[in-house]
DNA sequence: CGCACACTGAAAAAATCTTTTCATGACAGT
DNA sequence: ACTGTCATGAAAAGATTTTTTCAGTGTGCG
């Protein structure tokens, strides 16, 4: 095809000369601000152009499109790939690895997750939510689901060095109620709900919403049922090469929290953590001691 | 008009919670490859959404818009946007935020730990372990430190549901020897050790070595000591722009290493999570007898 | 001046797109 | 099990866009 290795514009100067009036006058139209300006109907850019929509069309197929869809479809294509992504999709991951080996899928995967992630991702919400970790007067409680107990383990290990009053939920649901009895205004929930998503969760959420306390949550692009009922919701892509989900920017986000978390109140957290280092000296003495 | 200050873009995210499914699916289609997909008519994107046209008109209208027509205006001026404004391209990540937002600051750590660590890694060693965690006649034992127990906690898990013969030893180590008792020649010993080597880690694998098990590791640039012990050895970049360090390539790894055994034995696994799925039913039977 | 030819846009016709209507099916609550 | 509600897409109706037709206009040339 003649007209697929050009692009729209190269098409159009190299037909300049054979163009009429008119067509000039819509060629110039449709240069002037390239491409956006053939987004638009026919109708629309006819009119732009002060021209007649036949005009139009008898220039496009001048210019070798079978007609003004065709035209407009070849400079989608341009739009895009003006646009497309530029993290380097393609960039050499592992080098000594051919195209199509696992980790290299997963490696595109992650990052296309990552970037939708972080597209679709407020960082309003997320300061906020810093922010709210960070006030110590609240106390945090954290809970996930099968699989992403792991992740609120995760969290809760590093809030657990940075500040007091925090709290892991077992995946055990029969001890959950015994934590919302003590549960205060203001205190936080902090709920890992992804794909399916567990009834329990949803009621954990509501009988903590009715003492008082605020809900964050870090759920998927489908959003757990319990997103009605969060302050904050974290939708995170999670889709993977695979029969799994992949929880891979659920742990970044989570990551990058610690850290705002931390360095909020990092005089503070410095203390704690030289605490921390000699208690486990401590431990280590009695061992041996022992 | 309320939405002409957010993009498209914000108001599908914001309202994303009050779509039903077929609505969901549509925003991701349009989301994906954001804002080019919505270029073409509604049929067009109606069947690469695989929805149908009334839909489409159904979920712009519920954001907010006139209807299609309105709806695409908008993106177009979205797309002359981005177009006209080179620098735009550059910071598709969190698009609303800075720069130097922490998101993306650890955006970029999180890309480069992703890309040194492939590079490092030879797949010939990730798909010996892979082959060597696909036997089912070996147990294996998962292990980490106090920050990577989750990690270990989130394979186990995993692996767990694919195969038989899994085992996750606890943080405290006081445990660890009765494991060990049981070990066959054969049998793996995956060992998470990051940073702060753990000794007690370096005594169980050379516990573990002298009951015939092979050891696995997962640690970083630096190597862990128990590094000596190892079959195979995964050295991940964790760098972070934080005071911690990042397990996220961590994850990643591990992630696709799960895909990799499941994939292996699928036929097997299916079974397996088949049965699974009704002990869950079951489980969820009796709670609501009970 | 008259003729031939090409250019142009109004208007009609054709094609396509957009919206509405409506029947069906799924599902939650009683 | 029954009922009402909601989501969904097929199909029809409506609107718009695209293409074609065709008549008017201008220009060049004998």
């Amino acid at each position: 095809m003649t007209v697929a290795s050009k692009t729209v514009s190269d098409v159009i100067h190299s037909h300049f000369g054979v163009l009429t009036r008119a067509e000039k006058q819509l060629a110039e139209s449709l240069l002037d601000n390239y491409p956006v300006s053939g987004l638009g109907s026919i109708t629309t850019i006819a009119e732009n152009a002060g021209v007649s929509t036949p005009t139009v069309v008898r220039m496009v197929q001048k210019l070798g499109f079978k007609g003004y869809p065709d035209f407009q479809a070849h400079l989608h294509q341009e739009v895009e790939a003006t646009i497309s992504n530029p993290i380097a999709k393609h960039d050499r991951w592992a080098s000594n690895a051919p195209g199509t080996h696992i980790l290299n899928r997963f490696a595109d995967a992650i990052i296309d997750n990552l970037r939708q992630t972080l597209t679709g991702l407020d960082t309003a919400t997320f300061d906020s939510v810093a922010t709210l970790l960070s006030d110590r007067k609240r106390n945090l409680y954290f809970v996930g689901g099968r699989i992403t107990g792991a992740l609120a383990e995760y969290f809760f290990t590093h809030m657990q060095v940075i500040r007091p009053n925090t709290a892991l939920l077992s995946a055990n649901s029969s001890s959950w109620p015994q934590y919302v009895l003590n549960m205060n205004p203001g205190d936080l929930l902090i709920i890992f709900d992804i794909r399916r998503y567990e009834q329990e969760l949803v009621s954990l959420a509501t009988a903590a919403k009715n003492s008082g306390a605020e809900i964050i949550i870090f759920t998927d692009q489908w959003a757990s049922p319990a997103t009605k009922l969060a302050r904050h919701t974290f939708r995170v892509q999670i889709e993977a090469p695979s029969a799994w989900d992949s929880s891979v920017v659920t742990l970044f986000i989570v990551e990058a929290l610690i850290e705002a978390v931390q360095n909020s109140t990092w005089d503070e957290t410095k203390e704690r953590m030289k605490t921390l280092e000699g208690l486990f000296e401590q431990t280590r003495l009695f061992r041996k001691l022992g």
